[in-house]
DNA sequence: TGTACATCAGTGAACGCGCGTTCACTGATGTAC
DNA sequence: TGTACATCAGTGAACGCGCGTTCACTGATGTAC
């Protein structure tokens, strides 16, 4: 049996999308092993495809697992907007602003834990990098993750919760809890909390940023 | 020019202290390269010795590693204590408990600016580890760094400026702003800022994180 | 509609590299008598 | 104090591995006439 995993042995040499089909073996890579995981042989391997094949799509390995590291950001983006999305928007302006910035650091904590590998990856120092306008690492609202906070911020400030002088910088802050966090879980002593644990420290954690701010 | 650098060509073949040597040349390739930079077969050229000559002192590349790894936290460790012993113990019992908790913070992040590297290799996974009770990782006081955080929370507790309620747990929540500031500085959004606006957002995080617990 | 041809996506083979690890060894050290 | 010897730290050579990357190629596709 081959190592072809992923595809059906093609009919025709021509692949068809091969970049897509690098990057999404490259995300299953990334999936379980890290960024360190993405190798550009292996997820040759997995597209049925000859190791040098992938040089017509991508300028080196880097470049694959920058490509890698941009969808699972925008998998990250659409987890935040996913819990955005439940949001009931009920009678309260500033309840349903504090509850924006809530949900954007559960889903940010939810996608570190259910998918430790990704987060590790969209997170690796990629060399000296410069974070560009990227369209590839946004969710559907063509947000970052970053900027959803950002956003979740501003609608603080717009419904009065915040004081708009602590307003700049408050990104920061809040990442930081919230980011930090994430690594404890994944890596850290909180590595063996049940999921329903870390919702809860989660929680209490939300409630210091937000006393806090 | 052989490419033994720290070692001065040992007269006898005898080296002395091969496992010392092989940690400090772990260290030194981790502080520019974190954890993955940690090489068995560089170690040993470094210090003049044959890559084999290892194995007499760990048992794989793994092993070498984890003793860097616990080395990192120890001077992580050390950097902290040397935060808290610049405080003066004044007049104020609270005041105190309270800058020692900042002092903690404040030990972390400049440690992790100053030390990116074996701040990354301190925190790297290490597959399926359990934190054991290991000296190494001390710093002077015998204390690692996530004990020397839970003591300043019980010095706040004693003080009476945290309520006792609120005590279990809350070294995640300090440790987890703390930490991911630190993660933002070294390789995220935050990798650019000058070593004295670290210190102003950090400052401002441990405001947060004072008010908020 | 049919044919010639340029394009360029994927092939096949090979490279050099540095890695971790194993083996049987050698010879300086320090201990027992 | 002097000698025999066991110990075991470091040697020397080699292994297999998988990696990223380069080269000259082939043959399906789709466009121009």
């Amino acid at each position: 049996m081959p190592a072809t995993v992923s595809q059906p042995a093609r009919g025709t040499y021509r692949h068809g999308d091969l970049r897509r089909a690098l990057i999404d073996a490259g995300m299953a890579l990334a999936r379980d092993g890290g960024p360190d995981a993405v190798v550009l042989r292996e997820a040759t391997r997995r597209a049925g495809v000859v190791p040098n094949a992938a040089y017509r799509h991508f300028a080196s390995r880097g470049a694959l697992l920058q490509a890698v590291r941009s969808a699972a950001l925008s998998m990250l983006a659409v987890a935040m907007e996913a819990e955005l999305a439940e949001l009931r928007h009920g009678q309260d302006e500033a309840e349903f602003a504090r509850a924006g910035l809530r949900a954007i650091g559960t889903g940010y904590l939810r996608f570190a834990r259910a998918e430790p590998g990704l987060f590790r990856t969209a997170f690796a120092v990629p060399g000296a990098r410069r974070d560009g306008v990227d369209p590839d690492k946004a969710g559907n609202s063509g947000l970052d993750p970053f900027e959803l906070l950002s956003a979740a911020l501003d609608r603080l400030v717009a419904a009065g919760v915040l004081a708009a002088p602590h307003r700049p910088g408050a990104e920061y802050l809040a990442w930081s809890a919230v980011h930090g966090l994430a690594m404890l879980v994944i890596d850290g002593p909180l590595r063996d909390l049940a999921a329903s644990q870390v919702d809860t420290v989660g929680q209490r954690l939300l409630d210091m940023v937000e006393k806090g701010l």
